[in-house]
DNA sequence: TCCACTCAGTTTCATAATTAAACTCACTGC
DNA sequence: GCAGTGAGTTTAATTATGAAACTGAGTGGA
């Protein structure tokens, strides 16, 4: 039982998504993010066929973004929750759902409030030791091969 | 010729997901940035089936992240150009791609930097309004009915 | 003891998506 | 003419996904 990959072990991006690019694989974070834990409750709230959840959620502990634990012992079952890795996936699944609310908005939509004010967030990535926006116009890549290209 | 969808009209995330949720597609999306914009190329690039690669650029026309563009009209030929909406795209691919180089690090990575400092970028996700970091503890989410919850 | 129920899956089979390779079509340049 | 280019389609074989039924360890009650 294989998955695909998309092998270009240069590429930050590719490599991501070999771990969370097939179908499910992110909605299932976004749910665990929400507090879902249970397989049963994963199946109910994504509407995800059970053999399907299971190999993402296997999937999911293999990659270290999921773990398992006992919450009983007798009947012995199991939870699945974030790991640090996990959890440092957030800043994807943000700048995914506000792209979403810009450019695919429903009259009803989930938005993201600011805990302190209660306003709509507005997400800005910003280069922590510059302070600066990160944009295309911004950045450069440096490419294995030393150099520097946009 | 349908593509799944995950229906789930009130979280962005699934909306986005639609969109961008196939194979293939972010990695298009990423090369498009890279400044790729021709068929052959995006093919030789991702190394994909001609027929899908066919499906996903239409399918990324259609949802307006991408737009075709004649560069020649004898022999009548066009290229893939990223609109206004698949650029401010960028965010994701950035997150994803910092989530890459930090949990699924490689020898050999592309790695950005600052195109000021020429130092690598340590991207946070911040509220353009308050400042502060985004983050699961400084969030919470507005449901269509009102309310709100982590 | 028997029966119904829960959770966390696995198995089976049908349907849909993906792939590789070959083919099409409108040109150009020799 | 004839080979070559760019941007795809078509076809057939391989994989992945989905729905539904089934499994297995254990609980709780009659």
């Amino acid at each position: 039982m294989q998955h695909r990959s998309f092998a270009d072990a240069r590429c930050p991006i590719a490599r991501s998504l070999d771990v969370v690019g097939e179908w499910w694989s992110i909605l299932i974070l976004r749910d665990a993010f929400r507090g879902v834990r249970r397989f049963d409750d994963f199946q109910e709230s994504l509407g995800i066929a059970r053999n399907m959840l299971s190999r993402r959620l296997k999937r999911l502990v293999d990659a270290g973004l999921l773990e398992t634990r006992p919450y009983s012992a007798r009947p012995p079952r199991h939870e699945y929750r974030l790991t640090d890795k996990g959890r440092d996936f957030y800043p994807v699944l943000m700048t995914l759902m506000d792209w979403g609310n810009r450019w695919a908005r429903r009259r009803h939509s989930a938005v993201p409030l600011s805990r302190l004010t209660r306003e709509p967030l507005d997400p800005v990535l910003i280069d922590r030791a510059t302070g600066q926006p990160i944009t295309p116009a911004t950045v450069v890549m440096r490419y294995p091969g030393s150099g520097a290209a946009s």
